[in-house]
DNA sequence: GCTAAATGTTGAT
DNA sequence: TCAACCTTTAGCT
């Protein structure tokens, strides 16, 4: 589930298999040709994540080169967008196989992106100024964030999804923050405490990290499962996103479901009533 | 086994 | 407001 905490798994995965050698890059759909032949052979240098967006830097032509020529692999998963990997001999590519990573030990492969281009550092820098602080990011500063949201009249549920705003939320947890904080998210921004939102980041920053050493979002506690041990089950999961028309698992109220900026908003007008 | 919807964003209309 | 990206999964039958 591509939201900010899949990216930055995906950061430190690739970091690990890898950063510091020489990778082949192909693009057997053709589709990123010119880029994988701008990038093949190159030495992976590092990978970075801010909010949905991948970053991988190569190597520059030679020592001594123009920093402002070091190429950028800049992804965004979109909504479909997947990297499969493995370790040995990668296997025959099939389907729309738009980016092909391989080393002596690890392949990667990537489908689906919305984005897959060789950026500049200039073109990275215009990226990353259009993301609001990212939760899982330690530079991140979330005062930017509370100044963008405490002078808006938008509702609070929109301004969590807007990346300039905050990055790497998605809807999952943009439903999952407001239920445990209590908050309607339909409430305009400017009318949010700051106190509540210093709360709001801090779990924020809990609950992703969580979910980026675990590879899935889990946000309910365990006193509201229907198992207080051992592993989540997918069921118990969330308290609101995708249980629309279930019982609150805090209150009992039946869950609701809206459709707002053409996503789908879950939440409990009990428990976040206005 | 099939269909619809899904974690997201951009660019065209 | 809608199509595109084009894969995976949930929920049916």
């Amino acid at each position: 589930m591509p939201e900010g905490h899949t990216i930055h798994r995906h950061a430190r995965i690739l970091r690990e298999r890898f950063a510091g050698r020489p990778v082949a890059v192909a693009s057997p759909q053709g589709r990123f040709a010119a880029g994988a032949a701008a990038l093949d052979g190159r030495t992976v240098e590092a990978t970075e994540a801010h909010g949905k967006h991948l970053l991988v830097r190569f190597s520059a032509d030679a020592a001594g080169a123009d920093p402002a020529t070091v190429p950028y692999l800049h992804i965004h998963l979109g909504l479909y967008g997947k990297w499969t990997l493995g370790e040995g001999e990668p296997p025959e590519p099939r389907g729309a196989l738009r980016l092909r990573l391989v080393n002596d030990e690890h392949w990667a492969d990537l489908r689906g992106p919305i984005a897959c281009e060789v950026l500049d550092p200039d073109g990275r820098g215009l990226v990353l100024a259009k993301l609001g602080p990212d939760p899982l990011r330690p530079d991140a500063d979330p005062d930017a964030a509370y100044a963008r949201i405490h002078r808006s009249r938008a509702p609070l549920g929109l301004l969590l999804m807007q990346q300039d705003v905050v990055s790497g939320i998605g809807n999952v947890y943009r439903a999952e923050i407001l239920f445990r904080h209590g908050l309607d998210p339909a409430m305009p921004g400017l009318l949010l405490p700051p106190e509540t939102w210093q709360e709001l980041w801090a779990d924020l920053v809990t609950l992703m990290r969580a979910g980026v050493r675990s590879g899935r979002i889990v946000t309910t506690r365990p006193e509201h499962r229907s198992r207080r041990t051992g592993p989540v089950r997918r069921e118990d999961a969330h308290y609101v996103y995708r249980r629309h028309g279930q019982p609150c698992r805090v209150c009992g109220t039946s869950v609701e479901l809206r459709e707002a900026a053409g996503r789908k908003l879950y939440w409990c007008p009990t428990d976040q009533a206005p």
